[in-house]
Parts: C-alpha cells; structure tokens; sequence
RNA sequence: GCGUUGGUGGCGAAAUGGCAGACGCACAGGACUUAAAAUCCUGGGGAGUUACAUCCGUGUGGGUUCGAGUCCCACCCGACGCACCA
C-alpha cells in the first residue's frame, strides 16, 4: 500500500457529517459555550488559497477539541461577497454580480467542505442576501438616528437631542439635528479614482494605486460616520481585550489621541482675524518664532501682502498638483513660502511672519501651527532652511547654541513676560501654568486632539447595500422605518458608474424616479451604496440567529454567545489589524450604547495567523505562478495531511514557507498512524489487543495527551502534532498495540485530521462519531517516572550523568554524588 | 525615523535560567527486494582524534549568575506596520 486510502474515506465522512448534521450547534443554554470565528472570506473566482486553510484549520482544532471537552461551541462560517473586485470581474465578463457571486460561493464552500472543516452550514451567512443586509440597513439607521450625548458619553436616539430656543422652523430643527446625526453628509475632498468610478476610504488608496489605478483629490457630497466620536472608548477599551500588541499599537496610532492646546495668534494689524494653531507643546509658546499655514488654509489670502500673491498661488498649485506619494518621497525637503503676513504670538507679545507649506496638514487640528524651532525636529529644520530665528526656551542642562531642536523635557529658560512666567518650571508644571494663563486670558485652550477622522461611508457602485434613504424633490428626506426594509438592491442588466461621478444606481429610472408609497410625493433614493466593510461590521452577531426576521439577533441567543466579554477567539488575517477590527468595534459600542449587544468589546480574544511563503521564502503570488492550489493538494496528499502539515510548520502566528515535501513528510506520519492499528485492507490488525500498559507506555501515552491538550489550548499546534508524531515512533515498536492507548490516541489525533481519525475509530469497532466522544484525561500518576537521570556538573561542566530513583532525598543524593 | 516582531544545523523548527538542536524535511548507510518504489532500522552542529579525550558553537560586543538561546545594556541585520499628525 502506498498510503492510506484517504481518497475514498474523506468524501464518505464528509457525506457522513452532512447526513448526520454531526456540526450543527444547538442553542443549548446548560453548556458552558465557546464562540470561536474565523474572519469569514470574501469570495473571490480564484477560490482558496493555499493560505487560507491555516487560519480556518486553526479554529477548527479549537472547535472540536472544546465540543469534546464538553463545550457548546460555536464555529460558522458565511461570506463578505459585496465589493468591487467582483463588481468589476462582473464588468469585465458581463456577468451579473449576483451569478459570479453564487459561483464563487459554491466553489469557496466546496473547497472548506473538501477540507474537512466542521462548520455548521445552517448558519451561514451572505452580506449580500437581502435577509442579511436588511440588518445590515437597519443597524445603519440606528446609527443614522443617533446623536452622541458627550456628558453621557453614550449614543442617544436623535429625537432626545435638546434643541437650541433659537431654532424654530421645521427645516431649521432639521438642520440641525442632521448636524449631530452619527451619519452625516458632508462635502469633503475625498479620494475619487476614475478608473474605478468611485471614492475611497483613505485607508483603502493604497491597495489601488498599487493595482495600477489613480487616485485624486476631488470635492464631493459624502455620507459620513462619526466614528471620531468614540475615539476615546475605542482607545480605552483596548485594555479590556487579548490581542496582539502590534494590533492594539497600531490601533492606538490610528486613533492618535494627542493632548495640548490650542492658542490663538492675533493676525498682526487686524484685530478682526486670529489665527488658532494646535500645539502639544504649549510650554514652549514663547519660542514660536513664527507661524505655519497649510497651503489650503482658509486665512491664507487674508494675511497675504500683495507682493507675494502670485508666489503664493504658484505654490498652492504646486502642493494641490502633488500626489500624497510625492509628499512622502520629498518628506525630506521642506519647502515654502513666506506670505508677507504677520502674527502677534501671545505670550512674547513679537510680531512673527506668517509662512505657508505643505508640511502642514489642512485636515489635523486647525490646519496651522506655531513653530518653535527651538525644540521641534521639523521646524529646526524649516527654520534652518529659511533662516527663521530660533530661540531656547527649555533648558538641555548646557545651554549651548542649539545645533538641532531639543525635543525632551527639561526647564523652561527665556519663557517671562510681564504677565506670566514659565522660567524654571519643569515641562509637565509649565504647561499646565500656561494653559491655565491662556484661558484665563481667553487667547487659548487646553484641547485634545485626535488623528482618526470620521468614516467615509458611501461609495459611487452598485455592487453594495443600499442606503436607506430617500429625497423629495423639494430638498427634504427622510430616512425608511424598519417594515419599509430592507430596501432591495435593484436587478439592472447595467451597472457601469453612470460616468458623471454618481452611483449607477442614479440611471434607474425606479430608483430615482418614483411615489413615495407614504407620502405619495415624488422621491428618489439615495444613490450611493456602503462600503464592503459594513457587512462585516456585525457578522458575528448574525450567526447567532440567522433565520430571524423579526430582530438582527434575539437577545437571549446574544447573551448567551457573546457573553460579556465577546467572541473568545477571533482568528484572522493582520491585514485587518486596523479597518475591519476599528470599524466593527465602533459598530459594536454603538449597539452596546442601546443595549442590544451586553458585552463593550466584541472580540475578547484576537489571533493573527502568519502569512503562507512560496517555497523560496517569498511572497506567493499569483502572477509569478508561484501559488500552490489546495485542490491539487488534497488530491495528491489529502486533506487530511494538508490541514497536519499547515499546522506543523511553525507557529501559527510566524510567517512560514511551503513545503511540499513537508506535506510528504507528514502524509507518512499519518501512515504510520494507520498502521498502528488497522492493515492495508482497513480490517483492526491481530496484534491489538486489550492489553495493560507497560509503565514506559503509560508515559509515553499521557505526556502525549497533555502535551496535545496544552498546546491546542494555546494555539502551538506545530508542538502538538510532534509529540503525537513521537507517540506514534514509540509504539510502532511495540509488538503488542495496547488498545486502550491507541483509543485514545485517535481521539487526540481526531482535531487535527478528522477524516482519518473517524475511519480509524469505526475499524476499531466503534458505530457513531468520534467526534462524540470526550477529549481523554491526563493521569498525572503516570507522568511520574520511578527513576529520573540526573546530570553531574562541576563548575557547570557536565562531568558525569546517573540514573536515581526519583523520590531520592538531597542527602542520598549528595552522599551518592561524592562516591563517583 | 517611530512601533511591533524576529535572528538557533543544509531547510522548517523545539527548548519553566539547568544535557542546545525535540519533531519533521533533505541527506548518508543498512535491512527487505531480481531491481526499484514503498516500508523498517541506524547516523548526521563544527573542529579535532584511529578511537576516546578535548575545544568551539543559538546575529555582534559587554554584563548578571555556580550556570544564559532564555534575564539586563549597547549595537548590527531582516520582516511587518506607520510615517512631516504639530
């Protein structure tokens, strides 16, 4: 026999698990439960990669290893199937997305059934069913209908937003309750890329502009979310969950919560104008030396002389014509251009000039800065460049010429006016000193400052979920109520952009040009759909009841799944370590802020599996024709081979290379598995037999069963599977195969290949699944050894090794150690 | 530049501060075979010796310790992410 007959026994058990429904999940509320959820896939035409099974192989372990451990667990499965790569494969072939979609999908499920991954499919979930994506649109008006009470630090329903006693019209009490709405137009400069016929998140350029598409800066009317007011709790509640530092740094650098002031500059000779900057270092106000404007900023043309129009135009195009690329690659030049302006700084009562450049940014904080060379890398620079004077205002303990900005604390020097003096006082006392004397004085305030911005939430394609909304003619909307949804996504044979920037939605004459049933005045729809993040911002709360038509999730079925601290593991890809995980995090406090999910967080537990190499340790990629299809794997080794030896390779979370040979290698092993028990014929072999362990065997066999357990339970399985590997070396000697061991053993082995491990267990004479069966208990008794060997060192070098008996006493062995 | 990680045989990798290299791949030798494949057994860090002894070995240099791959300090290199965010 070349191997076992894996060809013939996965399909039979597959077939077996679907007849016998051995993975549906019950909602049984007596069992402690574990949710453990793979980061479902978006279904591309090429199928899986060979990537994609480490993660899934991963939480499948987990999965059975917890049901035989006696958990109800959950472990589903769906699909992210919105999205522009098969809106644009759908475009290219002239297919509808709908048909590609369901084509991908059948091929996607056929490839995890292949691999033996015990999903319950009754469960599964498509974002772009309108079962689904009616939550989907009902989730987002409850965010549409909100407002953020700060004093509450909560989302609130928007009817309780208190009105101003100076509002009073209908339309003006509109205004502005849309003004405080979470989801909000707003005509902004967004990213707008021609080829796709679409904006971007400014998350998502990248990706494109890497795949040969470009990107530009355009103004455009766009639905907004106000994900920056949860700033602060997505920040802090980082604390509550597991999950890679990495994850959670880059999470908080996302975020970018930067505390300081903001200060007012009066323009120089025009009381009328001032100037506000933010600075985290306010203590240092007395060393601004001068100020810097954003090109785009709003002032710009105010503080300009005359004489300096034309240069200052000049560089406005230069810096607008700039790709964001290009400002990175130049980040080393600072250019600029003075505007002929000035500015009175407050503290120093000095007049500064006023420059522009585009090291300023118009989108953080007020889009202009106070520089203080003196003590800022950047403005060192930009002052050495352009010889602007720079002043010490914090003291290095040597006070020499600076010769590049001091960045540390220190004491402030050179810091008095008449009014107030920082002189002396450390960092930390000097700014709260001098944010105390701006608010005082009403030039400034103390103010924290974020780097997240709001989320660009609408998307000029067809391929996504309508936005429930819809406008009269007459410049009013309203928002659908909930037994108007979902509103369908419209079966059109066209859905190229319409060519003029707009969705392809707006050239369906339905879709905007049409009664609205309740009103009976004329409306249409909004035009633009969300963006392929909004499916998976709530998916895992969908499985949990995902026949319900009456709620996106019944309650009693959350509290039970999600518990109080959320999915106890998550699994999936660090490529999401930013966008999908902070966007689903902020859905999810939304819901939390109304009760409707009951724990903060809505992944305790996260895991990133490493990427899969080529063979030569690089990137595998398609192009190259370096990738190797899972399919062709399966049929040459198994699936059951495939999932021990993605397993196998090396930590889950380290980046590992492919090996085909590996795949040999561990196709042996589970040869040799299967020859501890059963002959080539599948028939129990003679030499098993209900025999009592020797000691060494008892060891051999409850090391392995603890060694397994532990490491599934901290995700090393790459240590698990050798020391099932050692256990299988150690008893292919043995004449006699224990039964009771090798029992045993299947089971452990049943996590990982459980193919294999349910023919196994059936030739042993067993009638129903493996996976019924508990997880088998460590006697720690039999991890005891009457003798251990010890190791004799003099001065740490080994001079001599003994064997002892294990319970020898310090004075024997002393006493037995001087004798050699 | 900043953040997070890593750096151990020919390769993938193991190793509560206590015999470095478990397990697997590749390789070499042997058994079985007419032969090959498959399988089984055996061997492999380096130098050195007929063999033993011995010495050197976990990116580099220091340190702590009876003892360091592991802890501390500095540096070098790689991967991933961020990158003028005031």
């Amino acid at each position: 026999m070349a191997s076992y007959p894996f060809s013939t026994i996965e399909p039979k058990w597959q077939k077996y698990w679907d007849d016998n429904n051995t993975y549906s999940t019950p909602d049984d509320y007596t069992k402690p439960k574990y949710y453990v959820l793979d980061m479902f896939p978006y279904p591309s035409g090429t199928g899986l990669h060979i990537g994609h099974p480490e993660g899934y192989v991963a939480t499948d372990i987990i999965a059975r290893y917890k049901r035989m451990k006696g958990f109800n667990v959950l472990h589903p499965m769906g699909f992210d199937a919105f999205g522009l790569p098969t809106e644009q494969y759908s475009m290219k072939h002239n297919v509808h997305p709908i048909t590609a979609t369901e084509k991908n999908v059948e091929n996607f499920k056929r490839q995890l059934k292949m691999l033996g991954l015990g999903y319950d499919w009754s469960r599964e979930i498509n974002t772009t069913y309108p079962e689904y994506y009616k939550w989907t649109q009902w989730i987002f008006l409850k965010i549409y209908n909100s407002w953020y009470d700060k004093d509450l630090q909560r989302a609130r329903p928007i009817n309780e937003l208190p009105i101003p006693a100076t509002i009073t019209s209908p339309k003006d009490i509109e205004d502005y309750r849309d003004s405080k709405r979470l989801a909000f137009n707003a005509s902004i400069p967004v990213n707008w890329c021609e080829g796709l016929g679409t904006v971007l998140a400014n998350e998502e350029v990248d990706e494109w502009v890497a795949k040969g598409y470009t990107v530009e800066r355009r103004p455009m009317r766009q639905l907004m979310l106000r994900i920056t007011e949860y700033a602060d709790r997505l920040l802090e509640d980082l604390e509550l969950v597991e999950w890679p530092s990495s994850t959670k740094e880059m999470q908080k650098h996302w975020i970018g919560k930067s505390t300081g002031a903001e200060i007012e500059f009066q323009v120089s000779g025009d009381t009328n104008h001032t100037i506000k900057v933010f600075t985290t270092r306010p203590d240092t106000v007395f060393g601004a030396t001068y100020l810097v404007l954003a090109p785009e900023h709003p002032l710009v043309e105010h503080v300009a002389t005359s004489d300096n129009l034309s240069i200052i135009e000049e560089y406005r195009k230069r810096a607008s014509l700039k790709s964001d690329l290009e400002r990175t690659e130049l980040a080393k030049e600072k250019t600029g251009v003075f505007t002929g302006g000035y500015a009175v700084n407050p503290a120093t009562k000095a007049k500064v000039p006023i420059w522009i450049a585009d090291y300023v940014l118009a989108h953080y904080g007020t889009g202009a800065i106070m520089a203080v060379p003196g003590h800022d890398d950047r403005d060192f620079v930009f002052a050495t460049a352009f010889n602007l004077p720079i002043v010490r205002v914090v003291s290095d303990g040597i006070d020499g010429e600076l010769t590049a900005a001091f960045t540390d604390n220190g004491l402030n020097v050179n810091s008095a006016s008449t009014d107030v003096s920082l002189n002396g006082l450390s960092t930390e006392d000097a700014k709260v000193t001098i944010i105390q004397w701006l608010e005082k004085n009403n030039i400034g305030i103390g103010k924290v400052q974020y780097r997240l911005r709001d989320w660009l939430f609408s998307r000029q394609r067809y391929w996504g979920e309508p936005v429930p909304i819809l406008y009269y003619d007459d410049g009013t909307k309203r928002a659908l109520d909930e037994d108007e949804l979902p509103l369908m996504l419209p079966k059109v044979d066209h859905f190229k952009p319409a060519g003029t920037g707009e969705s392809p939605l707006a050239l369906v004459d339905s879709w905007v040009n049409f009664i609205d049933p309740k009103t009976g005045k004329h409306a249409r729809y909004e035009t633009n759909t969300m963006p392929q993040w909004a499916g998976s911002c709530w998916y895992y709360l969908r499985y949990l009841d995902t026949k319900n038509s009456t709620k996106f999730c019944a309650s009693d079925k959350e509290k039970y799944w999600m518990g109080t601290t959320g999915v106890d593991l998550y699994v999936g890809g660090a490529e999401h370590a930013v966008l999908h995980l902070l966007y689903a995090r902020f859905w999810h406090k939304v819901l939390y802020d109304y009760g409707l999910v009951s724990s903060k967080e809505p992944f305790a537990r996260l895991f990133h599996q490493g990427l899969i190499l080529g063979e030569d340790g690089t990137k595998m990629s398609k192009s190259i024709g370096k990738s190797v299809s899972p399919d062709a794997i399966v049929t040459e080794f198994g699936a059951d081979a495939l999932r021990v030896f993605e397993m196998f390779m090396g930590p889950l979370e380290a980046a590992k290379p492919w090996q085909t040979k590996g795949v040999e290698g561990v196709l042996r092993f589970l040869n040799r598995a299967w020859r501890l028990i059963a002959t080539d014929d599948g028939a129990p072999l003679p030499v098993l037999q209900e025999i009592p362990l020797t000691n060494e065997q008892e060891f051999v066999l409850h090391s392995m069963i603890k060694k397994v357990g532990d490491d599934i339970e901290t995700l090393s399985f790459n240590t698990a599977v050798s020391q099932m590997m050692i256990f299988v070396n150690e008893f292919t000697q043995c004449e006699i195969k224990p039964r009771s061991a090798m029992e045993k053993f299947v089971v452990c082995l049943a996590p990982f290949a459980p193919h294999i491990a349910e023919e196994l267990w059936q030739i042993l004479g067993h009638t129903t699944s493996i996976f019924l069966e508990k997880f088998p208990t460590v006697d720690e008794t039999k991890l005891i050894q009457s003798t251990v060997e010890i190791v004799l060192q003099v001065n740490s070098k080994i001079k001599s090794k003994a064997v002892v008996p294990v319970e020898s006493t310090d004075d024997e062995l002393e006493t037995f150690c001087s004798c050699r």
